[in-house]
DNA sequence: TTCGTAGTGTGAAAACGTTAACAGTGTTAT
DNA sequence: ATAACACTGTTAACGTTTTCACACTACGAA
């Protein structure tokens, strides 16, 4: 299968995401100028990121939005449903899973893990809460392939090893901590703090402007 | 000054964060290899993200790490303190508050904003919640710079618009809407579901490895 | 039908980011 | 002292990403 680099993925997520959007409107086309527009990258660089797709716009018209989609979304999950899970159930945890579940049908974040007795075995936003000692149990029986770190630094590590044990391939990590995983682990992390430290740098050091 | 790119600034904080760590444990020098082994940067990229800070280690015994610190730190935050305000102190807000509050000297998000009278006029984490209605007065009197969005999705754009017009330079924006603003105000986005379709993505479709 | 228009798809050039390689230099051992 | 060593700083080569520019094509108007 093709090779497709960060950027280009990250760019169709937004593309897609869009694409949404403007369905929800009642629009039928568009054209890769306007999604330019909306999204920061070039025409240019729009029609490019969807020769990856393969799906071929019409000359006047644009692309339908409707196939488009199809298209982008039979290219970023093959698979019919990605199970996840969430690691980490407190204030955090409870606002990514309420806000992801539900709006990417591919995408379901079934199960989660806390050591708080209070949350053990709630179901909260449409996810159960499991016992941390569950984990390997209930991973491996719901073929959960990507996992969401929510929990303090000290445990994150040794959380990521047993989730890595358990054969998972992927880990959003929002705890304040570089994992060290093997090679074939995609990582991504999402430290807050960090993220803070960029805008507040470039607030006061103008940038190019360019959205990335 | 020095026009740096966002990927060098990304990794001068990742770098920072190490350094920090290190010094806890009572490290007093470190080598780019080690920095290399431990961000996923190359030795070679270390040492040339570092010429930017303008920092120069010295041959066999590597780089000071309390002194390397600082110059980063006088690199990154030059201001002596970058006054943040958060909108939206859900969930979200509040884990963001607690988490980023105190852990970096530069760095202050000293006041939240929201429309819940029940958490209007108390303080959360060492942050004092306004009503959004007072989100000029305080800004300005304070000379806030940069804002966190953590609103829902209708408020978002609203939201950003109100900041902007109060002389906001930069937006940490995690709320799921991308957002149209003037061309020198910087946006930072952190779609939670969007990371999450990333990771989704490269765990079904191994990626090089190397850690951006 | 024919023409003009306004889009797409894409090869080639330019810009940007990364890696390799090595000269230069404190430090340590002899 | 001197030599061997183990690192840094930096230049030049390389690779990747982005933009440019243009041939091509469906459509609508006359």
């Amino acid at each position: 299968m093709k090779q497709v680099s960060e950027k280009v993925v990250s760019r169709l997520i937004i593309y897609r995401k869009y694409l949404k959007e403007l369905l929800a409107d009642g629009q039928k086309s568009i054209f890769s100028h306007k999604i330019s527009a909306y999204t920061g990258a070039s025409a240019a660089q729009v029609r490019r990121d969807l020769m990856n797709v393969g799906y071929n716009g019409t000359p006047v018209k644009g692309y339908n939005i409707k196939d488009l989609m199809t298209s982008i979304s039979e290219f970023l999950e093959k698979e019919n449903t990605i199970e996840v899970a969430i690691v980490g159930f407190g204030n955090l945890g409870k606002s990514i899973v309420d806000y992801c579940n539900g709006r990417n049908s591919r995408l379901s974040i079934s199960a989660a893990f806390d050591t708080d007795p209070n949350k053990i075995n709630r179901v909260i936003h449409g996810c159960h809460c499991y016992a941390n000692t569950e984990m390997e149990t209930i991973i491996k029986e719901n073929k959960v392939e990507v996992a969401i770190l929510a929990v303090p630094r000290e445990d994150a590590q040794k959380v990521a090893d047993k989730l890595v044990a358990c054969g998972i391939k992927g880990i959003l990590n929002y705890s304040p901590t570089r994992l060290q995983v093997p090679a074939n682990i995609y990582v991504e992390n999402r430290d807050m703090l960090m993220a803070l430290e960029k805008v507040a740098y470039f607030a006061n050091n103008v940038h190019g402007g360019k959205n990335k």
